[in-house]
DNA sequence: GGCTATCCAGTTGTGGGCAATTGAATTGTG
DNA sequence: CACAATTCAATTGCCCACAACTGGATAGCC
């Protein structure tokens, strides 16, 4: 059962004459909710298209970054992803046993774990290649759209990750 | 630990000669992933902004529609916030605990519960009216800026929305 | 060589998001 | 009125995100 959208984008004024502040809550809660709801819409368009494959989309975008560069230590595929190792661990676990990827401490450095991508992990990469279009499709946006959002989001990242770190 | 971002975005082509098929994989990760990633640095963001008022992002939302609404059935607040009750329920029942919000069943739908936030619940949105400002700031965009963005967004996430309902 | 600081993956605990199901209440229909 | 279909909140089970911590490995420094 997914809720109906009711966007607070439309909501109509309130009755009360807003002050100021008033105002500031309304626009805050349309740019974080409405990124927040276009993420997980986009979680559930990836939920439906990745059914066939068998695997998440958090999943996916691990073998994404896996198919582009080949067998890496956790740590840097964490640092592609922007997620750590309490997220990646039990993940990559799952891929394992999916029989998508191997992981293996590396020789050269006994802290660090490879994960490589199995005959399977690699071969599933022609599977997916048909999703990004139909994702695409779903949004109904025009490729320079996207491009032009895409930036957009990135440069909010960056701006929302120092002001984090900054502790503010 | 929180990694640090190495954004798809800037990543340079890779070194054989992409085929359109590549072209659409890299594209797509570029919407999914700035939008997930740019989401997550959102969180971050409240995490911080939040913590003096003892709510997570999500709490703060649901919050934020009560002070808007008062007091309003799970399933309304689950409209206004993309959200059902799998979500909703264990939520609510934790800003119960807090004290901000009461639970009870409806005496005209004995199914329906209406949340309504208590007096500590509506006292919170006094010292909630500094968090929009802070978070603004934090994205260092423009009001305007924003405003679009929001709009592409909720666009955007109406589009996914769809899709995903006709099955693709 | 020994000591300490740092780094790395993994684990634990809390909270969120969602599909699927349950059970009770209500509505619609004959 | 009776019975089937629908509605609603709650629960279960799985997965993801992240903070805090653990334990082992490495690097730097004396």
């Amino acid at each position: 059962m997914t809720a109906t959208p009711t966007p607070p984008t439309a909501s109509p004024a309130p009755a009360a004459p807003p002050e100021a502040a008033d105002d500031w809550l309304r626009l805050d809660q349309q740019i974080c909710f409405t990124l927040n709801a276009a993420s997980r819409a986009f979680n559930g368009v990836y939920r439906v298209v990745l059914k066939d494959l068998g695997i998440t989309y958090p999943q996916y975008l691990v073998m994404l970054v896996l198919w582009e560069h080949g067998a890496l230590p956790v740590k840097k595929l964490g640092e592609h992803l922007r997620l750590d190792s309490g997220t990646l661990s039990p993940l990559l676990k799952r891929l394992e046993t999916a029989g998508l990827v191997r992981r293996e401490r590396s020789v050269r450095d006994e802290r660090s774990v490879e994960v490589r991508p199995t005959e399977e992990g690699i071969a599933l990469r022609q599977r997916a290649l048909a999703v990004p279009r139909r994702i695409v499709a779903a949004t109904g946006f025009e490729i320079d759209e996207i491009r032009d959002l895409s930036g957009r989001l990135h440069r909010l990242t960056a701006a929302l990750d120092k002001a984090a770190d900054e502790g503010a």
